[in-house]
DNA sequence: GAAATCATAATTGTATCCAATATTGATTTC
DNA sequence: GAAATCAATATTGGATACAATTATGATTTC
């Protein structure tokens, strides 16, 4: 094999169950017992437990010893500390990748808007949209600064994906992210922080609105 | 038992390796073979293995599939991302805590600052070290923003602890606490949080400057 | 009838065994 | 002699069996 990373089935399990909960066939809050979800899945309880932890320590699950697992509730609080601290980091990565972004890390992000708009299910959805940010944060190739932000994301797309829900959200979104590419594209780097940084607010927004 | 948390063998061992690579007997790049491991913690591969996940998630542990974890090795640039990070998120979450810090509050931050004084393991330096900073920002409330700061504080520990090695640096790092601390006495947020970002800054630049 | 107690079952965590992958070292081939 | 090939070993990931813990429900006690 070539890859460097082998891919181990834990890895899959977990991307599986990601799916289910952001697709919300798995409710926040419901209760998540190892057998079943191992017999659902098709695999084995050691690589279901692994897969398990790594979505509590990602926050999509909230897990106690001996008691099990659940999904999560986010609460207003949560998306209040995720929205802060990405407006805080992601603008940052943003500023120390500019001046590296390439032609090709502009044709990354514009190729994921528009399988986006041409997507609707909610995990895909959520992919493409941190592939867009993804591309433009990594030329920073701040590698620690990126995998916080990622988790971020990671934590926050479940809230998203329920906003994505309200009406109108997810052709607003597209709409702030073009203006964001278009500012890459301009060179204009102080345009595309505030852009970054009007994206994330309103987001936050109109899921805090939704949530009251 | 009445604990909500019943604590399980991987948390433990989980810490114990913590405390191993803390005080440097187990070297950044070195491999963590498992079953040499799980012998010399005498417990069985499957806790040892959900422990090495966890401190990788942690960022104290770097693994790839099948072919194993070795201790993270610290480059320049994540110390950098690290305490630009902290620098960004601490302030926040102090100034957050401030109006609610009750005096038990800051009584539980001295009592952490006097045990650091006598104590000289570099592990429990370490927990000790967050204790103090944890006591400061808990009364916040901001469990998700505590949660990413803890991490960070986590990642970084190894650095100080190397960076504990400095001549004077554990004194110097007392001293920019004890301002702080102050700070909070007498209700001057601003400068507690001048004092916080200086103490992080002064940290960020001795870690550099040992590191090259 | 409500609370306490205890046995039973359900569920998670751990140990052990097996399979899959990677590493090593000898052998071959040019 | 160096690179490629392949067998043998070492090491990790996964499946199953067992132990520890928690949840459940009947029984008792007041």
């Amino acid at each position: 094999m070539i890859s460097d990373t082998q891919k181990t089935q834990a890895e899959s399990t977990a991307a599986k169950i990601r799916t289910l909960i952001l697709n919300g066939t798995l409710q926040p809050g419901q209760p998540l017992r190892q057998e079943a979800l191992s017999e659902q899945l098709s695999v084995s309880r050691t690589p279901l437990r692994h897969a398990l932890q790594s979505l509590a320590e990602e926050g999509l699950v909230e897990t106690t010893g001996y008691k099990g697992a659940r999904v999560a509730e986010l609460d207003r609080g949560m998306i209040d500390d995720l929205f802060e601290m990405r407006l805080l980091l992601e603008p940052l990565a943003l500023g120390s990748a500019f001046p590296q972004i390439t032609k090709l890390d502009l044709a990354r992000a514009e190729m994921a808007l528009d399988a986006a708009d041409a997507e609707d299910e909610p995990s895909r959805l959520s992919a493409l949209n941190w592939d867009f940010h993804h591309a433009l944060y990594r030329p920073s190739n701040r590698q620690t600064l990126l995998r916080t932000i990622a988790q971020l994301n990671k934590a926050s797309a479940l809230a998203e994906v329920i906003a994505s829900s309200i009406v109108a959200r997810p052709e607003k979104s597209a709409a702030e992210h073009r203006i964001l590419l278009q500012a890459c594209r301009d060179g204009d780097e102080a345009g595309a922080i505030a852009a970054l940084g009007e994206h994330l607010r309103l987001a936050h927004r109109d899921i805090r609105t939704r949530k009251d």
